[in-house]
DNA sequence: ATAGTATATTGTCAATTGACCATACAGCAC
DNA sequence: GTGCTGTATGGTCAATTGACAATATACTAT
């Protein structure tokens, strides 16, 4: 599947945020949306056309996310929680996987996410809070200071995250508890950037 | 909610299962499917506004089940999220619910349970921070010390519950916020007990 | 330089579509 | 009987809508 430009993933984020309500736009709708003449939606929805990531309906109102993109956005709700890391394998490995959690759209995008039950208080002032399990979209990028999950030595931190060049800064939440912000001058094997985290949410 | 005619009910059933795949069927479309001309299901679909089964959308193409319809079918997890509480309302009555989020399976039983969104930060220390979304099963019984909600003169309040006989303590957990707990001498028609908090969640 | 891609505009058009009218008939209540 | 509801048909129409042409600009790759 074709990668897409900025419009267009923006175009596609908005009609999918539309479907999810059941409410097909027109393009004139989206043009509006956007500030923009109808036919540049139309050119911009031709190409998500012809890069697959809509069905070409040609029905009045009618646009439709394709089935490859669905089956590769799958929204099933089922989210893997991953327990301790194993040593050298991949995040996702089944070695990894503890249960399924059907988490339904309340965060988005299923497809990339998963979860991780989060051990200690140093996010704490951000909500985050011993036994809680947070949402990570793997490989997303993480705006700077945002909350993300960094694998350090097979051990997942969630942390605030800060990207500069190859250094990145892992900041905790948590005034109280004397927690120190991790400094990483070089990215190597030993240090991997898993994702953004898109949610948190405990059970009570 | 009025009753339908069978095939009133056979008719939204079709558009309920096309909506679902994302796929607004048109009038002609739902007529050629039963056999009919457009115009039966012109005044079927008009029956189906009339009775409140379906939103009057007025766009073409857009048949919408309507927000009622959709609370009383409840479906699986999709769960209604209260706004403000309208005076003198059933907490969950339409006139509250400004949208639903599906939360699959995530906090245990859904045909009693709603989503409230939290304003302020009086139960921080409990990691619900304001903005934060809860689930609230109602009717629920609170074990003494957890977290519920309590209707006070219509506004809703998310506590730390103690009840002892008629009495009640609603503790916040803010230690750093100056919150004091409040008693309440007796549960009369200004106080409402809702429901036990069964889950937290926010979205990053 | 040249070609291709991506984005954007204005204008036009035919197909789609919901709405509405007139009409008809069957069942039911009063 | 009379009126109401529900179902059904055919015909018509204006609004909505996707499609497309002609054109322009900026960027990238060759």
């Amino acid at each position: 599947m074709k990668p897409l430009t900025e419009k267009q993933q923006e175009i596609l984020k908005y009609i999918e945020s539309r479907l999810e309500e059941n409410d097909s736009p027109s393009q004139r709708e989206i043009a509006a949306h956007f500030g923009l003449a109808q036919n540049s939606v139309y050119q911009l929805v031709s190409y998500l056309k012809k890069k697959g990531y809509l069905d070409d309906s040609s029905i009045h109102r009618g646009l439709k996310l394709s089935k490859e993109y669905l089956d590769q956005t799958k929204k099933s709700g089922y989210l893997p929680v991953i327990g301790r890391v194993a040593a050298g394998l991949p995040i996702l490995a089944q070695e990894n996987i503890q249960e399924y959690i059907d988490v339904g759209q309340t965060f988005g995008r299923t497809s990339d996410s998963f979860i991780l039950k989060v051990a200690g208080d140093s996010m704490i002032d951000e909500g985050i809070m011993d036994g809680d399990f947070v949402v990570v979209r793997k490989d997303s990028e993480i705006p700077n200071g945002q909350i993300g999950v960094v694998l350090i030595n097979d051990e997942a931190t969630v942390k605030k995250v800060y990207i500069h060049k190859n250094r990145i800064a892992l900041e905790p939440a948590n005034k109280a508890g004397g927690y120190k912000t991790i400094y990483i001058k070089n990215i190597n094997e030993d240090v991997q950037i898993v994702g953004r985290v898109t949610g948190c949410f405990r059970k009570l």
